[in-house]
DNA sequence: ATGGCTAACAACGTTAGA
């Protein structure tokens, strides 16, 4: 059975309606993943998926900072919410969806920023960014990724060398650092997942999801990274027909800094 | 040449993002 599955993270969802509603709209995704909506659960705005036939919402939020919702025209079989690193920080939930006469599981990731410094022993927010990392990969081994599942969201790390515009001068900026990289790789090896965006797209071609804001010309100069990610265990390789990183978001008003990645499923 | 931007909060300044 199709199906289209889309991340994004959406940097504060109330200031984003416009957007969120033309990408629902143009893209029509079954199901939709969003990552830092930066609201309490009870101030989602629920009615513009509803009135879009995503009958099915699942919000995780808390006021002010991260949250992660997922909004789908297919029912949830299960829902659930993990807590990484002692903390109930909004930053991760897991939904189940029928699929033909089989279940997909699906879980959408906020990994912590890290801030500024990359020395967990001067800066505890990178500290907790590997700890957080480290957390997901011992979880996700212990019998998670078995079957059909998609692990996707923000992840905070652009993991190889065209997934950021400068290689070279991003080797000590957060997000690119070998300790980032190389552990997200052994996590997504040891998981057994597929980069779904790189088995489309040649290693060697650049490619982006996040733009800063702080840019003259955000599409000039073309500093981006790839931070967002759509990953599906080998039971769904076969299946996957195809991908898209719609880059013209980020040019839309008053748009999200991150933009939308899409997978399609046959 | 990383920061020149953007948003939330109970607040017109601080924190966070990456």
């Amino acid at each position: 059975m199709p199906l289209t599955v889309a991340t994004w993270n959406i940097n504060s969802i109330r200031p984003r309606i416009g957007i969120v509603t033309r990408f629902l709209d143009r893209y029509r995704p079954d199901i939709l993943c969003l990552q830092e909506i930066k609201c309490a659960t009870e101030l989602f705005p629920l009615g513009i998926f509803h009135e879009r036939g995503y009958a099915h919402v699942f919000v995780n939020g808390q006021p002010g900072y991260h949250g992660v919702a997922i909004a789908s025209k297919r029912p949830f079989l299960d829902t659930a919410i993990r807590s990484f690193c002692g903390k109930a920080d909004a930053r991760h939930q897991r939904v189940a969806v029928r699929d033909g006469s089989d279940t997909i599981c699906l879980h959408n990731f906020y990994v912590p920023a890290g801030g500024d410094e990359p020395d967990p022993a001067v800066n505890e927010k990178f500290a907790h960014k590997l700890a957080f990392l480290d957390e997901m990969a011992s979880w996700l081994n212990g019998g998670e990724t078995d079957g059909a599942a998609i692990l996707l969201g923000d992840l905070n790390v652009a993991p190889y060398e065209n997934d950021v515009w400068s290689h070279r001068q991003l080797l000590k900026v957060v997000s690119h650092t070998p300790v980032e990289t190389e552990g997200l790789e052994m996590l997504r090896r040891s998981g057994g997942w597929l980069d779904a965006v790189r088995h489309f797209v040649p290693a060697d071609r650049k490619l982006y999801t996040w733009w800063s804001y702080r840019a003259a010309d955000w599409n000039a100069s073309d500093r981006g990274r790839r931070l967002d990610h759509i990953w599906v265990t080998p039971t769904l390789a076969p299946r996957l027909a195809g991908i898209e990183v719609v880059r013209a978001t980020r040019g839309w008003q008053r748009p999200s800094d991150h933009v939308p990645v899409i997978a399609r499923l046959v």
